[in-house]
RNA sequence: GGGGCGGUAGCUCAAUUGGUUAGAGUACCGGCUUGUCACGCCGGUGGUUGCGGGUUCGAUUCCCGUCCGCCUCGCCA
């Protein structure tokens, strides 16, 4: 077998005259005739020219060569020699190229059904790329995206090696909990009827790491939730996983902001500056969202107290609304120049884009040089001094405006900002805008539960001055929670978790578990909270997310060496499939389908 | 579970109002080609139009169902 001596990345002039051995796969071939044959070669690391010549070696390898195809595996053998050619600049190593006189042929590529060039993979069929995943893989962007990833799981061994932290594995076959996503399970042969569940995270084994001494804790550890995939989230994803005893949120936002500081500056090689702080309260007021995008402008604002005295109907229903103790509200945004900007077209758009979250539509109007303009001028225009001081309107601005439950207005706004925002090409995307959110609202209110459900989980603590509220106002109650976001993107979320066993009982009872069913299904973690448990918090970062990001892409599989459809399956392998009649009955089990009404 | 878009040759796409033998590029096969570089030229193979049903003299085209993929709402402590 011959043996690579050089990567296909590497020849260049000074090693002109060495005789080479190259490995890889034939990326084009040209053919000139019988007696000449070009390839590149190509590898991970690029690609280089090999030119066969009958001039300068036996027929039988300039044969051989002929009969190569695409992809095919082979090695070459030869002499490096400035080109007798042109020289390619398109190629790194365009300036040379290998006089082959031997070839090894590994592996033919017979048939192939996708081919990884770099211009047509924005074409194919994913589903496609996804069957052949070992092709598409082939491609130089899928090749850099994976090694960028262990570039990113690396220097966060090595940071947080640095800073204290040891690397533990948690347990995969866990048991199921009461809150949170639905759990993939796993049948127990020798407990019959008995089910483990895969963790949704390793969340519980985490504190119990910090009552066990450990003190900081790091893990990059594989999450399974049972829930429906998006473009930025699998069933089955990645999360590097931080905890940290006697520490307050400060130390933990201090480490974990260094941290993704280092990720920049070594990745990207970019500052990210200092890291802005806001208010969930904040956040959602002016951006309708948990996790703003910082890059442009077009905040929201509220008009509630404005308008309050109109007689127009969509405003006093809005306004007469009331959910989870808030008042229903008007909200708008201004968008400077709208009237130019956004066409008829667009801003009917704008109220059919709303609707799929669950409000009625988006209130238009303009602002002209003698008052508000079409859609809803007239009941603003009593207003319309009032507006214009509160929002600074100035001749030409649009103002879109949604009038709902606070909730829903808030999110249809968040949403219609971040389209309004793409769609006059406001974002700025060489820019990283990196914010901590904080304060969460310890608790929601589930209306059709009737009961609170925790925000972020239920092992979270209140924020220092909170404790009180845990009693007296649960829905007021803020937590110790953070999350980090860039650029309109959560890229990781954790808090402070509760160390007291009278706290967490609390907090149990509040969202519906009672003393028995909280025993029984997280008895462990109250007896550790028993036994000398210290102050601790943590956080997660999304790998795959943060990926994401440092690649530029939208597309959570393109980071993810075998991901799966949005219907959970692997296309490659052909999962999930059936199991043997016997699989199930050495489970102690037996099959019986619901059948689909 | 709901909404939207898509599925025609291995791959990317076309096919008029429902009308002849479903075409093109590329890949692949054969031939030619000694300085190409997404080489070029000539020829060729290749089709269950996702699947099932219906309407019709006739369906890639219209209707119903279903499967798969993507985006999205719900969901994702």
């Amino acid at each position: 077998m011959l043996k690579r001596t050089h990567t296909c990345g590497q020849p260049c002039a000074e090693h002109a005259g060495q005789t080479i051995t190259l490995c890889g796969w034939v990326n084009t071939y040209r053919d000139q005739g019988k007696g000449l044959v070009f390839l590149d070669l190509r590898d991970r690391e690029g690609l280089c020219q090999v030119v066969f010549d009958l001039e300068d070696v036996p027929a039988d390898v300039v044969s051989a060569a002929r009969g190569l195809r695409r992809e095919d595996c082979i090695a070459v053998r030869g002499t490096l020699r400035k080109r007798a050619g042109d020289a390619n600049p398109r190629l790194a190593t365009g300036a040379v190229e290998v006089l082959a006189t031997e070839i090894e042929v590994f592996n033919k590529a017979q048939d192939l059904p996708i081919l990884p060039d770099e211009h047509e993979a924005g074409k194919i069929n994913e589903e496609t790329r996804l069957k052949y995943r070992y092709i598409d893989l082939r491609r130089p962007r899928m090749q850099q995206i994976l090694r960028t990833r262990y570039k990113v799981t690396k220097l966060t061994r090595d940071y947080f090696g640095a800073n204290g932290f040891t690397e533990i594995e948690t347990p995969l076959l866990i048991k199921s909990t009461p809150e949170g996503a639905r759990d993939f399970i796993v049948p127990a042969r020798l407990h019959p009827g008995q089910w483990y569940a895969l963790p949704q995270s390793p969340q519980l084994f985490k504190q119990i790491l910090m009552v066990a001494g450990c003190e900081r804790y790091l893990q990059i550890c594989r999450c399974l939730r049972d829930e429906d995939p998006r473009a930025d989230r699998q069933a089955e994803f990645t999360q590097i996983d931080l905890e940290m005893s006697f520490v307050d949120r400060e130390d933990v936002m201090q480490v974990m902001g260094e941290f993704a500081r280092a990720v920049w500056k070594e990745i990207l090689g970019y500052d990210i500056g200092t890291i802005e702080r806001m208010t969930w309260q904040d956040a959602m007021e002016r951006f309708g969202i948990d996790r703003p995008d910082l890059r442009f402008g077009l905040e929201i604002r509220d008009i509630s107290d404005v308008v309050r005295a109109s007689d127009f109907q969509v405003f006093q229903g809005a306004l007469a609304k009331k959910r989870a103790g808030r008042d229903g509200v008007v909200k708008c945004i201004r968008v400077p120049g709208g009237a130019e900007k956004l066409t008829r077209k667009m801003t009917d758009g704008y109220t059919e884009f709303v609707k799929q979250f669950k409000t009625g539509g988006v209130a238009v109007t303009k602002v002209g040089a003698n008052g508000f303009d079409t859609g809803v001028a007239k009941h603003l225009e009593p207003f319309r001094a009032e507006l214009t001081k509160r929002l600074s309107l100035e001749v030409g601005d649009t103002l879109l405006i949604v009038a709902d439950h606070w909730d829903t207005a808030t999110k249809a706004l968040g949403e219609l900002r971040l389209k309004v925002g793409r769609d006059l090409g406001l974002i700025d995307d060489t820019k990283w805008k990196f914010l901590w959110v904080v304060d969460f609202p310890m608790f929601d209110w589930d209306d059709e539960g009737k009961r609170w459900v925790a925000m972020h989980h239920p092992f979270t603590s209140p924020n220092p001055d909170q404790f009180h509220l845990l009693e007296s106002d649960p829905g007021r109650c803020v937590s110790a929670g953070y999350d980090l976001v860039v650029n309109g993107s959560e890229i990781a979320g954790g808090s402070i978790r509760i160390h007291r066993m009278d706290v967490q009982e609390k907090v149990f009872k509040l969202i519906g578990l009672t003393q028995a069913e909280a025993e029984l299904k997280f008895g462990f973690l109250l007896n550790a909270l028993r036994h000398g448990a210290p102050p601790h918090g943590g956080i997660a970062f999304g790998l795959d997310r943060l990926v994401m990001h440092l690649v530029g892409t939208d597309n959570i599989r393109d980071v993810i060496a075998f991901p799966k459809t949005q219907s959970g399956a692997d296309l490659m392998i052909d999962a999930p499939g059936p199991i043997d009649e016997q699989q199930i009955t050495d489970c102690g089990m037996k099959m019986t389908l619901i059948e689909k009404k």
